[in-house]
DNA sequence: TGCCATAATGTAAACGTTTACAATTTTAAT
DNA sequence: ATTAAAATTGTAAACGTTTACATTATGGCA
């Protein structure tokens, strides 16, 4: 590939003048420019970035660490990075976590090499320690869908067990007085929370939730399902569910109406997330919106100015409530 | 940053030997390996990936153009240029191309400032001849998605043809005889194949396609519903209908079922691509499974060959068959 | 002990830029 | 025509690595 040096050679001009002609730099003849730029042209020179980042010691590029880039809720946290990416001409450098510690670490480490000042990571899997290390290296370092005290002002969450409440706020208006949950088993911290969270609500109300209506499976279409089996076998009645997220609630729809139940009008089913799927489904699902493309935008802009010293955001943008969306699968409890 | 000079000074060596032991070269001492990695820990040391890219005239990074992310399809694609990037130590350098073709010249570009000399792009604006244009200048450039004559070992691509009449032999098989279509307005080739396809199909059988029963919309949920009134506002009988892709299949679907006609029962509904909603809906679609992540795949695996001139691959396999999925949506006609 | 092969380490150039600073050319005012 | 100021261009160092080659240290053997 063409360097500065063979267009500085065949304009018959420094590097340094080339140099300024590919930032048009004002103290450069037009005259110049023009030979410069048809040499650039002809060759088809594109700047090395490499060379720059180097010198300059900006490397034009924000880093993004999410754990899996087929699940649609990632793919719009890293769809919102790159939009402001976009907006400030970097690009975006994907990490993939993966399922494990490990990978975490090394997705982190692969953007450190690369001297990303700018990263925006989705971790579940490392400690607050480790993390904190990172975050202690690295000014412009953000962490999303995560909390951690000492660094509250670099975090960007939902509030989960506010979620939960909603939720249950939602059904208890609409009059329902028997109450289940599919939970998910994995990610210790969010489904606890939007559990707790629903439970408190109802609480509040004077109503406690039968701890056999509680189940729980893989956060997937099967898990719901599963679940939803397990619910119906208690034998018990129930006209309300919540459940972990979006794509657990049609599973668990699903099963529903495989055994004669109607949603609504037999039981009300509210999900979490408001992935693409609940606008797709059928009943379509009322579910709490996570404004994940948001907060990740909110989170690169962020960790933008941390890294540029420019910090002024407000911190109270940092905690997101879920907000409900009313769709067809909750009712009026008759 | 601390960078290599810096360990060098605290160990008492040279910088050559630090960046021996930071590529575990056997030729240095155990002795000063130990002591050097202990100065590289404390420093907190990372290599500088721009310089060693500057010197070694590798950027030990794959880049992929694709029009959005949120698309689970696109998603689905980076995702397979991701997991071998990764099996090969590489990085994901990700450059959205959105909608324009300014906007897919950009992202072209910038993966070439970077240096990128593995590059899967996903183009449908861009002219054969632009393409053409920058394929010459890098050699591990592949496009997927697209089928381009004189570069065709370098293009992996959905025989859309062949899926039209896959679904149209599939409707066949179950005693299907009146026929609608809905396609899509956008992107020139696909749609306009797929219905080609469908067309030449039901002809060898004998049946001609009625052109009121073809409609177009944008393709998504919205546009299917649109299509779909239009369809029964012609108050022409039809039993099976072929949609241009899932979400417009769901989106049909709905409609359909709110003017009263059941799914399969009534209306056998065949979709196409085989994203995530296809499983997730009410009912469970059948559709043409486009095998993108797999393409991905093999479209990463063949540019990075072709970078490292070791190409080898059976270019047999550029072409790929959808394959048909049975799920719920079409059935039988009695 | 001296010598040589081998192992370990160091030196310095190169990668392609940017950018102070220096040098040169142009412009305009006298 | 002279000269100072302004505009344009050039020089060279620096960024952080890698690596061919040169140098030095080590150990084995006679």
């Amino acid at each position: 590939m063409a360097t500065i040096k063979d267009v500085a050679r065949l304009a018959n001009v420094s590097v340094a003048t080339v140099s300024r002609v590919a930032h048009n730099d004002p103290k450069v003849s037009a005259k110049t420019a023009d030979k410069v730029t048809k040499i650039m042209q002809e060759l088809g020179y594109t700047p090395n970035a490499y060379a720059r980042a180097l010198v300059t010691q900006k490397s034009a590029t924000i880093g993004v660490v999410i754990p899996d880039l087929t699940d649609p809720f990632f793919a719009s946290l890293a769809n919102g990075v790159e939009k402001v990416a976009r907006q400030n001409n970097q690009q975006l450098l994907l990490s993939i976590g993966e399922v494990s510690a490990d990978s975490e670490r090394q997705a982190i480490n692969l953007l450190l090499e690369r001297r990303c000042n700018v990263i925006v990571v989705h971790s579940k899997l490392l400690s607050d320690e480790e993390l904190l290390g990172y975050a202690e290296r690295i000014p412009g370092m953000v962490f999303i869908d995560r909390y951690i005290e000492s660094i509250s002002h670099r975090c960007i969450w939902l509030d989960n067990f506010e979620g939960g409440k909603i939720a249950a706020r939602h059904l208890l208006a609409l009059n329902h007085t028997q109450f289940a949950c599919i939970s998910s088993q994995y990610q210790i911290d969010d489904p606890a929370l939007r559990m707790r969270g629903f439970k408190t609500a109802l609480n509040t109300a004077g109503i406690q939730l039968d701890p056999q209506l509680i189940a729980s499976g893989p956060p997937n279409l099967q898990g719901g399902e599963i679940a939803a089996q397990n619910l119906i076998a208690t034998g018990k009645q129930f006209s309300a569910l919540f459940v972990y997220n979006d794509a657990m609630a049609i599973g668990a729809i699903s099963t529903l109406e495989d055994n004669g139940y109607k949603v609504p009008s037999d039981i009300s089913v509210i999900g979490f997330d408001d992935v693409l799927l609940a606008r797709y489904s059928n009943p379509k699902l009322t579910t709490l919106h996570y404004p994940i493309e948001k907060m990740a935008m909110l989170a690169a802009q962020t960790a933008l100015e941390l890294a540029n010293q420019s910090a002024t955001v407000d911190s109270h943008a940092f905690k997101h409530i879920p907000r409900l969306v009313k769709r067809e699968s909750t009712g009026l409890k008759f």
